[in-house]
DNA sequence: CTGAAAGCGCTAACAC
DNA sequence: GTGTTAGCGCTTTCAG
């Protein structure tokens, strides 16, 4: 019965307890839907008021007393500072946010350039209930950072990647990157390839390296594969870098490890004058919506990342929920015609 | 003096206070810089061992106390389920992370298609400290949203749009659309341009209203305007339809309300064998990265979106800490010489 | 079935 | 300069 503030701020529980002229533990009883502890007729009462005060419970107190947050982080270390810019990032970062938005949790996205960067934002990232994290780099860098999230304590699901051993609270969602790869590759060797081309950014990425060894499993022994290793800083400079390539050597197919690839491999015969498809076919990797800005339409992989990050946010909520994480989940890449290849 | 439980947990402000033998208030005092009210010798204790506990302030109990979160939301109203789809939206929302990062905050993203949908997302967002939020639809409609999110008391800072008037706790961030469209509409002017055909999608968005406006101002007593409204479901039906509208009645300049009604002008002109900047001029807007992926290369003005996302951040930040908004901010669009007008 | 007490981690206000 | 008190809003525990 203290300063029972209505109308000025937010309703609390005692509020709500006051105006139902009941205690304060009622109503939490009411709102957190244990009924078995409350008369029907108490319930009714106390329901009602709190749609008069229009009352919401306060996640930070209840937030303090359950230790938990209700938010949970994903964490993407990428090289480009708008880390958002690649749409796969964006598309399971869409899936997530969704998903925990319809469980009342929220989603707080940082973005790092490298892992000085992230030091800096591990402060923030401590305080949530768990982590979905994204990471670039070659194995040894990835377990690293992996490593220094994992002091934080907080449950963490891998994204694009397997869960190591060495992690004790963790899970992971990956896509068929090497079943895709080995798809398409095969594709273009039964329409008579022999010499491909696989291209790929400079930076390390599981993906890519799984996309390259699907690749090299379905061509072994039936034709010769390369690896141009591209500088991703601009479209045109990668564009320019494959034209001198497909001049000096011309392969009879060119694999992109992802779409832009495919694209500047496009761009670069078309102003070279091959005869797409015929002289050289082309494939991509992702199938994301400005695959479609590209002619001729490029054949590619769909990648399901927006399911990604609904399946990672899934895994991560059972966690929270349920205490324990269901056992990684690897989604499937599904083929998309182009008119680039057979 | 109680239970000082190093080792199991985070250390808790009582923990720094028992190992250096200091009362609790004087450890709080060191960790937010009062550094007034303690003696340097004590200080210094006291920092050590929070080094050596790692203690790091456990935001729950700090914003319970000061009712404040150290999250931000960004909530936007798109037609897409996959609302980050949109490089505009995306660029923003990276902005807008990196910057409050830095700044110790966080930033929730909260997407929703429709008023509806929005509404049972509310509880969750009415928890942030403050509010920025993107949304489409026409005047009515905006309104009817900016009201509805405004009951919840929280500040909020309305991207690409003006704030009005009935909004008490509110500033804005947009772009020179108008602006940047005149001059665009002018360049094909200048080359002969007298039918100037607008591209737009069949939903409300005030970016777009302001470059038609702008189009519409340059060409006033120049040349006829008329404006295409498109079904943006998908890029290829975008294509058919400029397609079938290039055919029945050629203009002679044809602006994309966007980069993508752009391209897929590009797309149908090529088709239909015109000859692109000589017969028709076309020219699209935002300038992000796919637009290098059709060729030729597209005539655009690049939206700061990254920026506004920060100008977003580093205004709700001030209004936060220093307890007032910045004026409105209004960032300039800039033109991106292309192969497809003049 | 209902309520009172205790305390999650922190800080403003006020003693000492 | 330093410590004590009170309490932010909530839920677990335990009496009634």
């Amino acid at each position: 019965m203290k300063k029972n503030q209505q109308g000025q701020g937010r309703a609390t529980l005692r509020d709500v307890a006051d105006a139902a002229g009941v205690s304060i533990m009622t109503v939490s009883n009411v709102v957190n839907g244990k009924t078995a502890r409350v008369s029907d007729e108490i319930r009714l009462l106390v329901k009602e008021k709190i749609k008069d005060l229009k009352y919401v419970p306060h996640l930070r107190g209840r937030g303090l007393r359950l230790a938990k947050d209700f938010a949970i982080g994903l964490v993407m270390l990428h090289p480009e500072r708008r880390f958002l810019n690649d749409p796969f990032n964006t598309e399971v970062a869409a899936g997530m946010s969704n998903k925990l938005a319809q469980n009342g949790y929220g989603l707080l996205i940082f973005g790092a350039q490298n892992s000085k960067d992230l030091e800096n934002k591990l402060p923030r990232i401590s305080q949530l209930d768990a982590l979905a994290v994204y990471i670039f780099g070659d194995t040894a860098q990835r377990d690293a950072v992996y490593t220094k999230l994992a002091a934080l304590g907080l449950p963490m699901l891998l994204i694009g990647d397997e869960a190591n051993d060495s992690l004790a609270d963790a899970s992971f969602v990956r896509q068929t990157n090497e079943e895709g790869a080995f798809q398409l590759a095969e594709l273009g060797l039964s329409n008579g390839a022999r010499k491909i081309l696989f291209m790929r950014p400079d930076h390390f990425w599981p993906a890519m390296a799984q996309r390259e060894l699907g690749a090299r499993k379905a061509a072994a022994g039936r034709a010769d594969v390369e690896t141009m290793i591209c500088t991703e800083i601009n479209f045109q400079a990668v564009v320019s870098q494959v034209k001198t390539r497909l001049s000096a050597n011309p392969p009879d197919f060119v694999m992109g490890g992802n779409d832009l690839f495919g694209i500047a491999a496009t761009q670069a015969a078309l102003q070279l004058g091959f005869s797409i498809k015929k002289d050289l076919m082309i494939t991509g990797f992702n199938g994301f919506a400005f695959r479609e800005y590209s002619m001729p339409l490029l054949t590619s992989m769909r990648s399901p990342a927006y399911e990604i990050g609904e399946a990672a946010a899934a895994a991560l909520l059972k966690r929270i929920t349920k205490g324990s994480f269901p056992g990684g989940k690897v989604l499937n890449v599904e083929f998309l015609p182009g008119d680039t290849c057979a």
